[in-house]
DNA sequence: CTGTTAGCGCATTCAG
DNA sequence: CTGAATGCGCTAACAG
């Protein structure tokens, strides 16, 4: 049995909430304090954070929501994540959704439930209402990654229509004019990305042909399948942008099989800088995400949220810029 | 405010006893039964569990502690176990260790201060000296995937050696005589599989040189580079064994990126079957892992020893036998 | 089967 | 600055 506080109050002599106080850094006399410190000690003493939130009516618990935990993606944000709360104190409460909206709202009641102090979530979901409960519970939410198409809470990510542009351009500054897309047009990153293609084409005169644009949700088949039949095609494409880490991961494999390679034979552009790209050669281009950086700031405004418990006035959205990183994987089509 | 047991006390003018013996599954009268259920639907009245918590001394919340969260294998687990865990109403504490022994002792020390009820644990550590708090406050452990060499918990994972064997014992069938090994040397699983290469070498009468076992921790690279260096020595192996599910892929992504291809060039057999095998052809030699399994079990065994609290007997021990499927990436080299 | 009475371990009024 | 008293929301003996 752990000690509680009335073992160190029978120990010193003090009352409880002399004790109490100086756990929760209040003043206390030099000597009592002293003496509290010594019993800690002694009594290996702990706080007992379960006791202590029913009265605060706090958990010191953040559940996260992922919409598919096996992804490449969740695994570095819950890295960075479970990080910056461990040093705040805050348990992480993880919630896998696999991709199912219906075991999303499933997964929000239960964190709710648990009292959570605040929500992490990377949703499946495109809307957003079934997020009410916690609103009107008054548990902050923060969005990660993806947003929601009708309804507004704090959100962090990327620009993903400008990373987008911003990819498929340095295929077009190297001349390239047939360029193929490969993404989903289904999830929000996606269809923000997608659509960055659509603008950096349309403003460059090119045109994308609906042959060139490969849709469907994010995954590494997608990539793999996608990018043999591209390649297949009469008339091939000579770049083509990668839509996320798996179509990425995917779409490389592919390109390895056919026993061709980039920039040579094909020039490439991924997006999702994760463990793969910094061992795959030729190195790739890619749009990279600023993973810690996100997940630092999603977790700063979480916490300020849940600290000034006042009602949540209007919501935050940061957006960082994408870093484009160099490689080697496209090819000057005016070189030739 | 969410509803209390009293807010339902003072609606229908039953007790507290009576109202939480129903929530708890007592008997009571019909129509109090009706009273209750009515004034729960009204008021949408949950219990809390954290007062719950607090007397019956539960916090039906487990920990899973795992070496690195961002390696694919974790993510396989983790949705396994969230899964089982939500159908009990347990909530996962996530901690990652980062592979990082240091940052796993705080871990379980963080753990146990949040009262979880259980740990399931993917160590990092070798001994197993770290886990004695949790012992020391009866709070069970089990292990997954890795044991300790010191100490003995509660274990779940497959039969490492064997499983090695086996894969090894599929390329020596095949009349491969050169055959090498990439994995893990410093880890528990990988030190295993590496006693099993070796032994079916051994019984096999075949040599097993240095230069055909390329050690490391396992990662990606360490598949990918180790494959380059295997596949330009002067007396390339023909046959490669590959430890884990990150050398399996980076040695895949070196084979295709040498323009080589399996089984022509070179004999594969991977370990641990997630995404990209699903989609990588030729098909791959794998030996499987049954992860569904696997975490079932463990939770199952931690949740009786939670249910039970009686004194941990004797550890138990589960070994599933890994499963070797069959795929088209090991040649018959007498069939020359 | 139901109601009354005590706490679980702690924070927080209020006096002193 | 300190101590005694009160209650967070719920369960667990007991009586009735």
């Amino acid at each position: 049995m752990p000690a509680t506080i009335r073992d160190i109050k029978n120990r010193t002599g003090l009352s409880l909430a002399t004790i109490s106080k100086y756990l929760n850094g209040g003043n206390v006399l030099p000597k009592n304090k002293k003496l509290i410190e010594e019993a800690i000690e002694e009594l290996h003493y702990e706080v007992n954070e379960i006791a202590r939130g029913l009265v605060t009516n706090q958990s010191k618990l953040i559940g996260v929501m992922v919409y598919d935990i096996e992804s490449f993606f969740s695994g570095s944000i819950l890295h960075y994540i479970s990080y910056e709360m461990r040093k705040r104190g805050y348990g992480v409460l993880i919630c896998d959704s696999y991709n199912n909206e219906e075991v999303e709202k499933q997964n929000l009641k239960f964190l709710l439930n648990k009292k959570v102090d605040g929500i992490l979530m990377l949703p499946v979901n495109l809307s957003g209402a079934f997020v009410r409960p916690a609103r009107e519970a008054s548990v902050p939410v923060v969005l990660i990654d993806r947003s929601f198409t009708d309804d507004e809470y704090d959100f962090v990510g990327i620009d993903n229509r400008m990373a987008a542009f911003r990819a498929v351009s340095r295929l077009i500054e190297n001349h390239h004019r047939k360029i193929a897309v490969i993404t989903s047009d289904v999830e929000y990153t996606g269809m923000a990305r997608l659509e960055g293609y659509r603008s950096a084409m349309y403003q460059a005169g090119l045109p994308a042909p609906e042959k060139y644009q490969r849709l469907g949700r994010h995954s590494f088949e997608l990539g793999y399948v996608s990018m043999k039949q591209l390649l297949a095609l009469d008339d091939p494409p000579t770049g083509v942008f990668l839509g996320n880490y798996e179509t990425t991961l995917g779409g490389i494999m592919a390109v390895n099989e056919l026993g061709l390679s980039w920039p040579e034979d094909i020039s490439i552009i991924g997006f999702d800088d994760l463990i793969v790209s910094k061992v795959v050669r030729p190195k790739i281009w890619m749009a990279v995400q600023p993973m810690g950086e996100i997940c630092s700031k999603a977790v700063e405004i979480l916490m300020s949220s849940i600290e000034e418990k006042k009602e949540q006035i209007t919501p935050v959205k940061v957006h960082f810029g994408a870093l484009i990183r160099e490689g080697s994987s496209i090819r000057d089509m005016e070189e030739t």
